[in-house]
DNA sequence: ACAAAATTTTAGACTAATCTAAAAATATAT
DNA sequence: ATATATTTTTAGATTAGTCTAAAATTTTGT
């Protein structure tokens, strides 16, 4: 307990904020975009928008959407640095699969000592990204930027390494696992299909497989040079 | 999030009344005693043991005290097992000082997921007993019995073991490491005071030290065999 | 451009957990 | 043994977070 500032939820919709904020571009979050995401209904958004705002964690204009203020961009961080943090140890130490982790970290996210998280980080060796390839914000509320591009976007016969995915579904990660996509895999793109636009890839180099136009929209990839 | 049967709260409630009840050997637990260790009023305490009654986790009878029901004592040994487990973790693997770890494991003891302490009960190797002596219950929900004495009560010249605290402040715990009392270090009552009842004690059967009366009665120790 | 549809906010109500003040029950002390 | 003190419970309010229904605002489609 070292500075208990905001509720259990107050943090998460700052979180959730941050989140499709980013998502977006930059751009607001509409009242029932946050109520599908906090699993309520877009009144009790509505009120906790409200409130929020009295406190200057987001800039609020009514019927418009919200944005984060730079207070509300610390605590989202906080957050997420803590969310991203466990999920390693819980792959790295626990030995979780990727598709098991995301509601656990949901709770510890919320659990507040500087020194446990401080010393977490240590321990894991201060990773920079999460078992997804998200990036983990530094101690002092910086969100490492990162540049990936989707593999739906990248030309064919390019090789490239992978590096996230932007949808965190057990269903999508436990597909992933079954065609043996991990992070750091090397993929190239043989083939889009004129008939359903599934994709022919080579991957590591060695063996062909085949996925959905949905799965290479999700795939976050980086050039290999 | 397994089956978030009880709240937060409750959870705490049932905890609480099991320490307490084990602490005053099975007698019932009263609603001042409550009502002190949940840092709220007799009234709240009041409100909260009629719903639990109500839900039969505890036994409660008006105006005499309570006692835990089977069911709520399944679910207060949950907790105390998931509390240890973590206490373990913080001492063992993050390098935390046993009198830094109680507040941040009493958050961490409310998390919800029986994988998770399946697995952190195997990255810490099973361990039987938490940093201060305390045995940690079987995933079963049945709490190992251990039978110590305090130090006050040994005979001098006998020497034993020190196994565990029955005070848990870090001003307690702080004081125990500078004199470099330690779980499993050796003691030895050599005379006790006729002035102010403090004791002199072989420490590790090579120094001597002295320690108040109020010390000597919160060090849990067993006869060195 | 304006009627219909969709979204968002407000109003009023509910639950969990707490509080203070007052009433009821129990314990204590001469 | 009974008056006094202590403890516990009840009654009535409060706050945070949620809800439904209705009102207000914005967006969309022709």
């Amino acid at each position: 307990m070292d500075n208990q500032l905001l509720s259990f939820t107050e943090e998460n919709y700052l979180k959730i904020i941050y989140l499709l904020t980013e998502r977006h571009n930059g751009n607001e979050v509409s009242t029932n975009q946050l109520a599908e995401h906090t699993q309520t209904k877009a009144a009790s958004v509505s009120d906790m928008l409200r409130k929020l705002a009295e406190k200057n964690y987001i800039n609020y204009r009514k019927y418009q959407g919200v944005t984060l203020t730079e207070a509300g961009e610390q605590i989202a961080l906080g957050v997420i640095r803590k969310h991203r943090l466990w999920e390693v140890f819980l792959v790295e130490k626990l030995g979780f699969g990727w598709d098991e982790i995301h509601d656990i970290a949901e709770q510890l996210e919320h659990i507040d000592s500087k020194e446990l998280t401080k010393r977490l980080d240590d321990f894991l060796e201060n990773p920079k990204f999460d078992p997804h390839g998200d990036p983990i914000p530094d101690a002092k509320g910086k969100m490492p930027s990162v540049s990936y591009q989707k593999l739906s976007e990248i030309a064919l016969n390019q090789s490239v390494v992978m590096m996230g995915v932007s949808v965190h579904s057990p269903a999508f990660l436990q597909h992933l696992d079954k065609q043996q996509i991990n992070l750091g895999c090397g993929l190239k793109v043989l083939e889009i299909s004129d008939f359903d636009k599934s994709y022919s890839i080579l991957l590591d180099g060695k063996t062909t497989i085949f996925v959905s136009n949905e799965v290479a929209k999700n795939l976050l990839v980086s050039i290999d040079e």
